[in-house]
DNA sequence: CTCATTACTTGTGAAACGCAAGTGAGCATG
DNA sequence: CATGCTCACTTGCGTTTCACAAGTAATGAG
């Protein structure tokens, strides 16, 4: 009877450093940036669009996010060769955290996407909204195609 | 000519990718907790106290803070061996981002610290506010022993 | 002067990361 | 069903970062 999980074993009960411990690397948030502000689902996406992450990089934060039910992978029912990674209602849930991050940087740092900024400085609450609603309106539409297994 | 700020050189200009250089570890954030929630001052403090860095990290991590001025040190005028370290005003403008972490980890994970959790949902602006104000205390406090720098 | 304290540095091994190349399963075409 | 292509990974290997233990320089107390 091999043991599933393991137990979490943090370094501490503190809150913070229960986020820090799942996210805090430098590729995991970028991940689920693409997935909820580019709407981008495979593993091609990932490794094409962003920052350059190595392939087995992405490979290992994938298996941690969905460790973490952070996102759920499923297989392609039109190409038996994708997985279509999609983030769960914890993973949306990161969405005000990655809005901070980037008022914070955009704050202090020379960043660019200045578009993205001025829709979050302009409101917070309706960008974490919409980032909802469009997740919610793939929910549905994914579950439309049959997909029991 | 030596090149005192060599580019930062980042891996895009995306805002959550520059937070995520700056942020990105196990400790950065652990540490700007304990200067923020815990009042802590000095390396030691720092070393006793949370989830056991180890001293060549957080001298790294020190650094690479003030380096992105985050954080600044000063000598202690009244014991020349100690340094204080105090979060900037950019590095005060992390609470919000910690806030969101706390929330999303205390939605999602089996975390300690409800106190802290409760004080954050139910009024996120007054905590944020709070930690201003007292990090604004401090301030004026150690301002009156000259520190001109 | 000696001794304790504080803020580090150094050394060493382990783990994580980053790049290049390779593998295997699933379509697509003839 | 053979060939080639795509996609999602894995494997090897050198480099960087991390973690633990120990040591050191500067300051202060007695």
């Amino acid at each position: 009877m091999p043991k599933i999980n393991p137990a979490p074993k943090r370094r501490s009960g503190c809150p913070l450093n229960a986020s820090i411990e799942i996210l805090g690397d430098r590729w995991s948030l970028l991940i689920v940036r693409d997935m909820m502000l580019r709407n981008f689902h495979s593993y091609k996406q990932f490794l094409e669009s962003h920052e350059r992450i190595a392939t087995n990089i992405l490979a290992d934060r994938l298996r941690d996010l969905e460790k973490h039910g952070i996102i759920t992978p499923q297989r392609d029912p039109e190409d038996g060769r994708k997985v279509i990674y999609r983030l769960t209602a914890k993973g949306i849930d990161l969405a005000p955290v990655m809005a901070e991050m980037v008022l914070w940087s955009a704050s202090h740092e020379d960043v660019g996407n200045q578009e993205l900024v001025r829709q979050i400085r302009a409101d917070k609450t309706k960008f974490v909204a919409g980032v909802r609603q469009r997740w919610a309106a793939q929910q549905t539409k994914s579950s439309t195609n049959g997909n029991s297994k």
